[in-house]
Formats: structure tokens, C-alpha cells, sequence
DNA sequence: TAATACTAGTAACACGAGTTACTAACACGT
DNA sequence: ACGTGTTAGTAACTCGTGTTACTAGTATTA
């Protein structure tokens, strides 16, 4: 680093002012009365010397850092297998940029320590949580103390702001369909264990649709997934062991359908003819799988950019108009899914 | 925020001693005389008051930030279709969260205002720059005022340390096997436009690989794509409009590639008994692809793991072992390719 | 003309740490 | 008893900024 940066103590010299003016000129401070042909000298001087504040001086005294966090929680390969999390990713940064703010990225292993130490350390102004678990304390505490959070995703029995998809509803419209669709037999696999709020909510919305279409909801016929397309695969072609086969099955991830799509190609088994897929999340390549996959868009960068304008509000200390801000799924559909040719049961 | 931080101040009232007495046993100042019973007393305190360091204030007298900047100059659509670029963020991370820096993200647009800000309001002690134009003049300057700069690719005629695939040894290894396979009429769709490097690199290779089996470069099998499923549909099919069609396309990445798959079966052909077909990166999903796609892997992770500590090696003032790390990808075999039946041509 | 109000600016303090230069108390050798 | 060296610690300065309280000079008003 040759070159020092220009400091605010180096404008004022050269224009010969003291750094106090400067403060008030750069900084725009009403209600205070400078010369106008001072004020414009001040600035010549600081764009000559391409003067920026400090950040660290300033924020010691302001004790904001203009950063917020944004912390994942899920695991590396969670984070790998998610192909929205970059939308989302791009969401929060594009509204944090809007209002001046940086974004720092932390990725927190399940036992490496914990994301309190950003707010300890005064490193963040607020933090925005991906993937929260039930059993995570720290977050309510961090809540409870008045420090600024938005969770994105949910935590049942808080109340904790927060932005998530609809995602029973997303589910239910899923399963509607192919109940719309005239099928009796529907199956369904989780995109994650059945521990995380996030398959919990689809398994809820695909049981209510059942419900709603008076299908009586069999335990058998709801296998987990784990993220992976891998999972995918065994947990269909444990579906196919069954006889007779659903005529459907709702994946909930895309991903993780793909696997499935992979099981029924590999049983001899035609898509959409002898069986119908839907899936879940409309990732980019979902429209290029074979049959091109029916599915459920999920607004990733809209949720994203939620969250972080929600953060910010609360940074801010505005009144929210609402501390769960849900955003509604939309039902894409392509080729992967036939009326029910009713020859099952 | 009801509670307040500690400071060191607050540490040093309760152990009865001086705020400079805190600052030397917290950071284990050498060549400095405590008493051992001192000693405990403060770290002990320390410990009750929950008391962690204000990054402001350390930052503010230290002048580091101990923060790493990543820097995307990729548009959101081609963060978007950039499959890999998650895990390398990821590796990014890691190896920030190993040395103790955390990561700032920063996606830049194309003609908002640019990341020497970050620089300049001290905010970050170095840059890792991902997607770097040939016009970027930024960067160079940047450098030359002797600020810590990684770049994620490649910059010609120029010495930045850098961290890179092998593109042009990648995509000689994937043509070569295809022309291993006996093809004779091999063509290619790139990645991105031309004017891009990572693109320019790929080609290189594939007319390399040409070049060494004896095989003529023709301009007209050289088509381009730009990221997308659908810009590899296109270009497939202005490829199938040739007599005899190629037997083999290497495309250059695997998202581009699962578009021109397609196209091939709209046209009633088949992978790979008409066409063989190679990707590029080995995306999750390219081993669930139909059929499942022989490509090129990238080590994704490693890349943004090395790129993150060739930085902190800089930023500490460490003498490199190299300027440019250039790490090696691996031919992936799966079922897209087969042997050609040589009744082309 | 003297009291008052406004203009244009500055001195001084605060934020929370790291670090250098100094001191008071005691031990030791002669 | 006196100088020297060590131990255990502190006062005071620095980093770059924001902000409050104050002042000197000028304009306005009664």
C-alpha cells in the first residue's frame, strides 16, 4: 500500500478549514451555516484527493457498521445441493446495496462456534438466518436483546420476524393438481428429513390436500429425501416395490426429483404415461429435465430481497406493517404430469 | 439493544486494574511482567462480562479489517446459471473462517459504481475479483498501489496473482477423448461469448486437441452459447442443420449442455449412438442427466478455497510460492459419449 | 447606540481499542 | 547505604471520524 488514503484531516488542510467543517460540509449537516464557496472548496478538495471516509473511525462513533449478516446455517453439502440458495443469496445483496449496506457471509457449522460472535464483536448491524434449527437458542436470545434478526424460514412458537415461502400452501397447490388430475394413488417424497420445518410444511400441505380431495393418507406412501438426487432415486424405487404403484408422485425439491426421474426411467416406466411427477423449487434446469418437470416456482431472489429490506427496516427502527412477511409459490406446468388413466385401483 | 456491550474499560474496573493491564494479558503480549494471580483475575472477568474486542475500535489503531472482499462481476443472470460458482464461494469462506478474516460480498453491476470503494472506505484488506473483463482497468491500479488482489480467472498481459481452472487443458482432455473415440467431425459449443476469456480458453483446447489428431479447425462448428439451456438449444440445432451433422459436440458447460441434449431428442436422435455428447464442469445434476453426461469436473471448492489463501498469504505479507495457481480438472466418464460408427464421412 | 440575533466557523470531547514510554516498589550485590 | 536490575503495572498518546458546546465577527432591531 503506497499510497496513504487522503484522511478528513488532510481536506481540511488544504482548503484550510478545520476538519470540523469538513465533517459538517461531507457529511451535510443541517442546521449549520457554511459559505457556499467554502462548502464547494471543501468538496473540490475532497474529490481531488478522492477523500472516503474511514469506515472503522466512523463507525467506532456511530457504532453502526452499515453491514448485515447473513448467516447459513445449513451444511456444506445442504448448501451445495440448494440450487435457489444463490437467488436468495443475490436477493439480500441487491437490497442491502439499495440502502448502502454491506453483506458479510458466514456459513456456520453445526459445531464450529457460533454466529453470536459477529454481534459481540460489533461486526454486524443485523443478521438475516438461513435455515434455522428448532433447537437453536441463540437466535431468540439474540431477539429477546433487542439485536436485529429476520429468519428466514421459520420457527414454530416464536414470534421472530421473518420471510418465508408459503411452502404448505406451495405443496398443497402441488398436490391439488394432481388430485385435479384425477389421481388416487399419490405419493410423496420430502426434499429433507422430516426434522426440518421446511419438509414438514410440504408433507402438511400435501396431507391436506388429500384430505381436501378425500384420500385417506397412508404412511407408507410418504417417503424422506435427503437433498440429494440420490435420495431421489431409493426413495422411488422403494415406491415401486408397492403394488400398485402410486400414479403420482410430489417431490418436493427438483433436485431431489431428478433422482426419482432417474428410478422410474431405469424401472422401464414412462413419465408422464405411467406415472406423473411434480416438483418442487422450478430450478433453472428443471425446464430441460426429460419430461420437462411441472412444477412449483418459488420466488428465491423476491425472498432474499424481502429479507434483507425487512432487516433493515427493523435496523432503522421503523414499525414493520408486518413481522412474517410469506411469499406466495406458483404452479409451472410442463410435461411431467397426464391425467390418471384410472386403471390404478 | 437493552445491553450493553462490555468494553475493555468495564473489564478492567471489575478487576481493579488498568485498561492497558486488560489489553496485554486479552491479546498475550509478549515481553510484558503480569502476575499470574493478575492474570486469571482479568481473563476471568473477561469471561463473566462475556467481553469480545469491538472490531471498530481494533480495526480503527490496527488499520486491518481482518475482512476479505469477493468480488462477482458476473451480471445476476449469469450468477444465476453459474452452477458451480455457489461451492466456490463456499471454499472462499472456508478459508477465510480458518485464518480468522470473515468475507464481505459485493456482486457489482456492470456500470454501478465500483468496488475500489470498498477499498478505499477501508472496509476490506484485500480483494478476491471473480470474473474479471479485459477492460478492467480497476483492478491493475489497484494492484499497482500495492493493495492485496487475487483475481478468479484469468487477465492476459497482465502479473496479478491469480487462481484458475486449466480450462484449455480441460477442454483438451474432453476433445481429446472424443477424437480418441474415433470422431472425426467434432464440434463445439462454447460456454459464453468469445470475448470472454473463460471461453477463449476452452476453445483453445478444443482446437488443440483437433490439431493433435490431425483433424481440420472448421469456423462453422464452432458455435456459440451464453450461459443458458436455452442458448445451447439454439446453437445444437443450428449444428444438426449441417450434412452430415457432427458425431460429437463438446459443450462447454454442463447447464449450456442439458439444452443442446435436448434439442438433439426434439430431433429424434439419439445420445450417444448418433451424437456423442461432453459437458463441462460437472454440475450436481450432470450424472442424473438422460443420459448421464460424461463432462469435465471442476474442483469448484478448491478453487475458491486456494484463491482465498493465496490472498491471506499476501495480505500477511508472505512470499509466494507462485503468482498463479492453476488447478487441474478430471474427465468425468459416464454415457454420453460412444465410439464413432465411423459411417460419418 | 446598545442589545440582540444570526453567520461562519472552531476547539474539544467521545467512540474502543493497541502501544510506547514511564514509574513505583522491591531484590540484589558490593 | 547506594546503585543497578527486575517486577508489575499505569499514564498518555494514537488511529479517523462524528458531534456538542462555544466564540468571534457581522447584521438587525429597539
Amino acid at each position: 500500500m503506497n499510497k496513504k488514503r487522503a484522511t478528513s484531516e488532510d481536506v481540511a488542510q488544504l482548503a484550510g478549514v478545520s476538519r470540523t467543517t469538513v465533517s459538517f460540509v461531507l457529511n451535510n449537516v443541517q442546521g449549520v451555516n457554511i459559505r457556499e464557496s467554502t462548502r464547494a472548496r471543501i468538496l473540490k478538495v475532497a474529490k481531488e484527493l478522492n477523500y472516503m471516509p474511514n469506515v472503522s473511525g466512523r463507525k467506532l462513533v456511530s457504532g453502526k457498521t452499515n453491514t448485515i449478516g447473513l448467516v447459513l446455517l445449513q451444511s456444506p453439502e445442504q448448501v451445495r445441493a440448494d440450487a435457489i440458495l444463490i437467488n436468495v443469496m443475490m436477493g439480500v445483496e441487491k437490497a442491502a446495496t439499495k440502502m448502502g449496506y454491506h453483506v458479510l457471509l458466514k456459513q456456520i457449522d453445526q459445531n464450529t462456534n457460533s454466529y453470536t460472535q459477529l454481534v459481540r464483536e460489533n461486526s454486524v448491524d443485523g443478521i438475516i438466518l438461513s435455515g434455522p434449527r428448532k433447537d437453536d437458542s441463540e437466535i431468540v436470545d439474540l431477539f429477546h436483546d433487542g439485536f436485529p434478526v429476520v429468519l428466514m424460514g421459520q420457527l414454530p412458537e416464536t414470534d421472530l420476524p421473518n420471510v418465508d415461502i408459503d411452502a404448505e400452501a406451495g405443496a398443497f397447490t402441488a398436490v391439488e393438481y394432481l388430485t385435479q388430475l384425477n389421481h388416487k394413488t399419490i405419493a410423496m417424497i420430502t426434499n429433507a428429513p422430516l426434522e426440518f420445518t421446511s419438509a414438514q410444511q410440504r408433507a402438511a400441505g400435501y396431507r391436506k390436500a388429500l384430505h381436501d380431495a378425500g384420500i385417506e393418507f397412508k404412511p407408507s406412501l410418504l417417503q424422506e429425501g435427503n437433498y440429494t438426487p440420490q435420495s431421489g432415486y431409493e426413495a422411488m424405487n422403494r415406491l415401486l416395490t408397492f403394488h400398485p404403484f402410486p400414479s403420482a408422485v410430489f417431490v418436493a425439491s427438483d433436485v431431489v426429483a431428478i433422482g426419482a426421474i432417474q428410478a422410474i426411467h431405469a424401472a422401464g416406466l414412462r413419465i408422464p404415461e405411467d406415472i406423473s411427477i411434480i416438483g418442487f423449487d422450478d430450478i433453472t434446469l428443471a425446464e430441460y429435465f426429460t419430461p420437462a418437470l411441472t412444477t412449483i416456482r418459488l420466488p428465491a431472489s423476491e425472498l432474499g430481497f424481502a429479507a434483507g429490506e425487512q432487516l433493515l427496516h427493523i435496523i432503522k427502527g421503523e414499525q414493520l406493517e408486518t413481522s412474517s412477511i410469506i411469499l406466495e409459490s406458483k404452479l409451472i406446468v410442463r410435461s411431467s404430469c397426464a391425467p390418471s388413466n384410472s386403471n390404478t385401483k
